[in-house]
DNA sequence: ATTTGTGCAAATCGTTTGCATCTGA
DNA sequence: TCAGATGCAAACGATTTGCACAAAT
């Protein structure tokens, strides 16, 4: 008989999905618990899979990438484009900001109330603004 | 015989590559000649690659990719990363941040004048500032 | 002559999709 | 029951690479 080592799922965690209006399967109640146990996370669909292969947790990489997008969709995620070969997804969706260390491709947050920008124009015509993303790349000095 | 349609070399190319320590060859002069030609432009690889292709110019797609590699690297370009799908490059490298249509995947530029980061934090330890970049995502209404 | 760049096609990488099977409500 | 999720493997698109050939210094 198989030991019970994790506990990944969790009431809020149900609520939490089913609000968001995501069915609480397994796989995403026990991708949400591994994301949202921690603080403050960035990582990659393969270090999510790779952690979640880690946790004992059966789940395929396709899936992983759908729940992430979904999970974004329903802004429990936030989507971080710096690098272009690969996408970061924040489990921070308040209001913040990135370092973005080019040299071990690692995010740090910048709390929302630090920073600031000033004199943004008027958005195009028709359109209007949807977020305001401040990537600050450094590098070993 | 063949008439020369267009003439997108220059001595000022040819200068330009020089002094970025990049051998003119053809296929960069050419390269050059369209991506300065005009004014500021915001263009993927594909996208040179097709306007090379129009143009008579003969380059592989390869040696496109190349090229602009070669070029941000000598900061005769800027690689803007908007997208997860595709990489932009900016012929614009002065000071300037970009507006983002979600809706047509276009950029616009914003002067650097114009727009202000401030309260910045101190860079982790060990490491500098080498740019911020700013990006606006917009939607149309 | 020697170094550097080019072209092509094949390889690679992250990501997406088609479809048969499973599962939660 | 049955719409919605999952898994797998195959498809995909953007980008990179290996290597023989060509061009620049």
């Amino acid at each position: 008989m198989a030991k019970k080592i994790h506990e990944v799922s969790s009431e809020s965690t149900v609520d939490r999905l089913r609000a968001s209006g995501l069915r609480p399967t397994r796989q995403r109640q026990e991708l949400a618990g591994l994301l949202f146990r921690h603080g403050d996370r960035h990582l990659t669909a393969e270090n999510l899979h790779d952690e979640a292969l880690a946790n004992g947790i059966k789940v395929s990489l396709a899936t992983v990438y759908n729940t992430l997008h979904q999970f974004t969709e329903a802004s429990l995620l936030r989507q971080v484009m710096v690098d272009a070969a690969r996408s970061y997804f924040d489990t921070n969706i308040g209001d913040h900001q990135h370092f973005y260390c080019e040299d071990e491709n690692r995010l740090i947050d910048i709390p929302g109330e630090t920073i600031a920008v000033d004199g943004i124009p008027a958005p195009p015509k028709g359109t209007q603004i949807e977020r305001v993303d401040v990537v600050i790349r450094v590098r070993s000095a």
